[in-house]
DNA sequence: AACTATTGATAAAT
DNA sequence: TATTTATCAATAGTT
């Protein structure tokens, strides 16, 4: 259909092959819409030219998605089983990681013994052992910290309010109540930082609740 | 194309739609064929007529899958967004899960601790310390159970001998050294349970290494 | 399913 | 790149 027919073969001249390829483009095209019209039909059609561009029609009852879909089912191809597959893959490994942190987590906290034997218990006691020290530790260079900011803090209002006390007396000559000058009372942070009854915040917890939603329901830690 | 013009909409007559359909795809196969070997194209053509039936064409180069994966790309619609994107969150979920269930483990470990206030560090204290406690507990009855299976075991063997050397001194009227008949001597077992100097072997460890595959690298925890 | 008159698609030229 | 045109291909209606 032209100026004398054609063999089918690769047009070797690019530019030539470019604007047949334009133009039988839109020939299909045009073919595919009209079979959809014509034949109440879906219709997919994808092609890529030897350049790499693309173009689509597909039928406007559905989307190319569905034709997908379909295609899936009635070809028997699973597409994307191989994506799945690797997700699912991670997904489980993760899932056993995840199982196994719980489960340590929960041997530090006492539970879930069983299963040791004294060589196990042995290191977990001597670990846990060291760990507490450097708990302990941690918590002292924080209380004094915080005790050394307080003095500061102190210091400085102290300060401040003598020279109100100052200003005062010398404007109207009138004698008030002052503090003492002893700093040495941070008592109270220490006490701040024993007392109370309240147990370790629990730091997972906030994404807990989901988790039932992974079939980790009977695994719930419980840990606040 | 035919014995008059036809106007471009649905075939009502049923036995002709069929018809008509069976026609024009056999064009448009035939024409996608040609394309694609003449300009060296991509094509996927999928149709299903009015009655469901299925027919596709692929250019020989590739496969449909092929061309989905293309057509996801360049058309920037991600055909498994849903399930995908599904799948995505869970993993996701379960990392942001692993990743605090690993600062927890830390903690209890009297790592990264630098984050926490002195209620929470206070808190720690109190919870490890009672787990230490706990895991002694645990420790004691193991060892104190495994004491009673090996004093059993040692009056077992140690009747088992009196009777050999009785039989003995009855047939060759031979006297042999025995053992003592006191039984308290489980300190060796005692020795073995505080004994020792490894770590407590941390049980997650086997399912550690394929992390890295995760990118959860520079989190590892050499908890062993 | 085969035929064929007719329209439609398009190769080459512009 | 778009338009034109001569020619071939597809197909609607018929058999």
């Amino acid at each position: 259909m032209g100026r004398g027919k054609i063999e089918i073969k690769k047009i070797e001249n690019p530019t030539n092959r470019q604007v047949t390829y334009s133009k039988r483009r839109a020939g299909i095209m045009k073919k595919a819409k009209e079979i959809t019209v014509l034949c109440d039909a879906e219709v997919s059609l994808i092609m890529f030219s030897s350049t790499g561009k693309f173009s689509e029609y597909c039928s406007p009852s559905t989307e190319t998605k569905k034709v997908f879909d379909r295609y899936q089912q009635l070809s028997g191809i699973n597409l994307w089983s191989a994506q799945y597959e690797k997700m699912q893959n991670t997904l489980n490994h993760l899932k056993e990681i995840n199982h196994n942190l719980r489960r340590e987590v929960r041997q530090r906290m006492g539970e879930d013994l069983e299963g040791l034997d004294i060589k196990e218990l042995r290191g977990l006691e001597q670990n846990m052992d060291e760990a507490l020290k450097l708990v302990r530790n941690r918590k002292y260079h924080v209380i004094s910290t915080q005790t050394d900011t307080y003095k500061k803090k102190l210091k400085n209002s102290q300060e401040t309010h003598r020279n109100l006390m100052h200003e005062m007396e010398v404007v109207e000559d009138h004698t008030v109540f002052g503090f003492d000058d002893d700093s040495s009372n941070y008592e109270g942070v220490l006490a701040l930082a024993n007392g109370g009854s309240h147990m370790y915040a629990f730091r997972v917890q906030p994404s807990q609740p989901n988790l039932h939603e992974m079939g980790y329901g009977p695994h719930d830690l419980r840990l606040a």
